[in-house]
DNA sequence: TGCAGTGTTGCTTC
DNA sequence: CGAAGCAACACTGC
């Protein structure tokens, strides 16, 4: 689900809601043996220092860099989280039911958005609560994560970029600074790789994902299995103009939920009733005077969708 | 019914 | 080093 329009989606709607609030308490039921996890919530050996760590912090500050989401607290601590596949944040009044050691979400009303009215408590994400965060005004932040693949964990805010979890990522691809020639340095580290496989390479640059880099793709003209290094200066071009100009539309209609993303409210962005190309297969290519059809491959173990005629 | 497919990424293998 | 395959997990849909 999350690629960076939905991160940020979610991280801006943090800083409206969290930001200025203490942590009074933490809950989770993840119980994983896995050593990748080790040093997160999910590890029950880890956890009672976590929770330690956090209480009665203040939440100063919400930032997103690359897919991760940084939660700056007033301990010179940060908490670092990446909902991965299948994680979501959502901000309301949940109530703990002990006897089915879970949380179940109260019907509620938040910037006028009657959550019972609009369908977002019934949504099936609410049954995969795992994380809840228990706020100084009496609200909450849960973390549901149908697959379990997402990731919390805290870390000192002085030393985040030069942790593992950070300082392999390229740059962020909607900054000032990221111009088309940034681009082409970024793309010269894989001459070898596949385009669409390369833009979805976080070491090379963020953000990009499985459905925005088809979303890309199909605009600029290009084959995502196009090798790098053959790729023209104008080339490079389009796909810089329309990266910026996709990853800001994802933005603007507030992430893609075509799949099951919702922002903190528990509501669905709009982005996906903009595809050309994402989980099109089949369908009539949307450029105008192109008689083509949308194809699907799979392209290094994830699904990629184009055009067969325009995208060369 | 069973199995392919799902937004991500990190480990292993070659 | 880089590329590729697969695993982590749980559910949906054909």
């Amino acid at each position: 689900m999350p690629e960076l329009p939905e991160v940020e989606t979610t991280t801006k709607g943090l800083r409206v809601e969290v930001v200025g609030l203490k942590i009074l308490d933490v809950w989770t039921d993840l119980k994983t043996k896995d050593k990748r996890k080790a040093d997160t919530v999910a590890n029950p050996r880890h956890f009672p220092l976590f929770k330690k760590e956090i209480l009665n912090t203040k939440i100063l500050q919400a930032e997103r860099r690359a897919k991760n989401i940084l939660l700056h607290l007033s301990n010179k601590k940060s908490i670092l989280i990446h909902l991965k596949m299948t994680g979501h944040l959502l901000y309301g009044t949940y109530v703990f039911v002990p006897n089915e050691n879970k949380w179940i979400p109260k019907s509620q009303n938040i910037k006028n958005i009657n959550y019972e009215k609009e369908g977002a408590l019934s949504d099936p994400f609410n049954r995969f609560v795992h994380v809840v965060f228990s706020l100084s005004n009496g609200k909450h932040l849960a973390f549901s994560d149908m697959r379990k693949f997402g990731k919390i964990t805290l870390l000192e805010t002085e030393k985040l970029y030069q942790s593992k979890h950070l300082k392999n990522l390229g740059p962020e691809p909607l900054e000032k600074s990221f111009i088309s020639k940034t681009l082409k340095v970024c793309l010269s580290k894989r001459p070898t790789g596949k385009i669409k496989t390369v833009l979805m390479d976080q070491s090379v640059l963020v953000g990009v994902g499985n459905i925005y880099s088809d979303e890309i793709l199909f605009h600029a003209n290009i084959h995502p299995e196009k090798i790098v290094s053959k790729l023209s200066d104008t080339e490079i071009k389009n796909i810089h103009t329309w990266m910026q100009k996709i990853l800001k539309k994802g933005i603007d209609f507030g992430g893609d939920s075509m799949s099951d993303y919702r922002n903190i409210y528990g509501l669905p962005g709009k982005f996906q009733m903009h595809h050309k190309a994402y989980r099109r297969t089949g369908q009539k290519c949307l450029l105008k005077n192109c008689s083509g059809i949308i194809h699907r491959k799979v392209i290094n173990g994830r699904s990629a969708h184009f055009c067969n005629l325009h995208q060369k």
